[in-house]
DNA sequence: GGTCGTTTGTTGTAATCGCAACCATATGGG
DNA sequence: CCCATATGGTTGCGATTACAACAAACGACC
């Protein structure tokens, strides 16, 4: 996968000439070399965090992204549709997977008394659990793949350059 | 839309509560800001991205993917393994992508001489003509949502530090 | 030549996800 | 009060994906 990468930004160029993408963003620039970076790393880390957290914890990445949410929100609840704001994903995906997180005994549905459209989700002792048993498989996969290979000038940069380029849109 | 989003990519804002791992990742750090900033946008970019790819060539990106990379390698040839791999899909996704391709009239396979296991994906004319007409369409998002967006110095900042989270991993 | 382990591509299967359509509810103006 | 519009959640549907299993072919080795 680095290997490719070298080959593949070398033969870019020929590729690209004769479109008129001009120098910055042409083949061989860091901008190019960004984007596949980022590529690559989002999918490789994605991959195997999510391995290692099935296999240490029984519990999907898109679970866990749920049932952390659901923490970290004010008193373990919110509504659907906040809930796949904050998780990424769209409303039917919501809707399903606090089916099978409902099934499995780790949210409750409750609604809500002030909006009788709104379906409340919040996290149940059995949820909690799973959770707390969870969060140091992620949390050492997190540290190997990522924290510990970068300084804390590196993150805050990080940070502040991939804050720049999130686009604000709907995920459903 | 076509799935801009490969596998598991979730918001994990700050995934540590609860930790005692130490600041170092700890919520409101520069790790987990970091960390939930390479979430949002990918998913976020990779899905206006292939929105505006679909409207504008009707071609998803993941179509894209396998196209360019074709195109970027000696000769517009490539065995499906060495395809998957540097789409970074598995090699049943290959299979599969390069089948709907092929129907398409984008790509041709061919059987490998050398290695009579291997089929060879080649672009066809009408694939690079598609491909051609795709670029511009993808270069313009990319340029307007991400290049645009930062200088040159942040972009080698970027690509430097993600070159040292990818992990190097089997997709299949 | 024969054998074992590896690699290549394909397929069955199951899981996931988003979009569009839908109904229920809420909200703001006549 | 009534209607138009917007929002919340669910469902049908299609599309995509990976994993595991498989046969064919390769390669190293004896």
């Amino acid at each position: 996968m680095t290997q490719a990468t070298t080959e593949t930004e070398r033969s870019v160029k020929a590729a690209f000439e004769g479109l008129e993408g001009g120098d910055r963003g042409g083949p061989g620039t860091p901008a190019s070399e960004a984007w596949g970076a980022f590529l690559r790393a989002h999918a490789s880390l994605m991959r195997v965090l999510d391995s290692e957290l099935v296999r240490g914890a029984e519990l999907s990445l898109s679970d866990f992204d749920v049932l952390i949410q659901l923490r970290l929100a004010d008193g373990a609840r919110l509504r659907m549709s906040e809930l796949a704001r904050r998780a990424l994903i769209s409303r039917s995906g919501m809707t399903r997977r606090a089916g099978q997180l409902e099934e499995r005994g780790l949210v409750a549905r409750q609604p809500d008394a002030s909006d009788r459209r709104s379906v409340v989700l919040t996290l149940t002792d059995d949820g909690a659990q799973v959770l707390r048993r969870a969060l140091p498989v992620h949390f050492s996969g997190v540290h190997a793949h990522f924290l510990d290979r970068l300084t804390d000038d590196e993150l805050s940069q990080l940070r502040d350059v991939l804050e720049k380029v999130v686009i604000d849109c709907d995920f459903g």
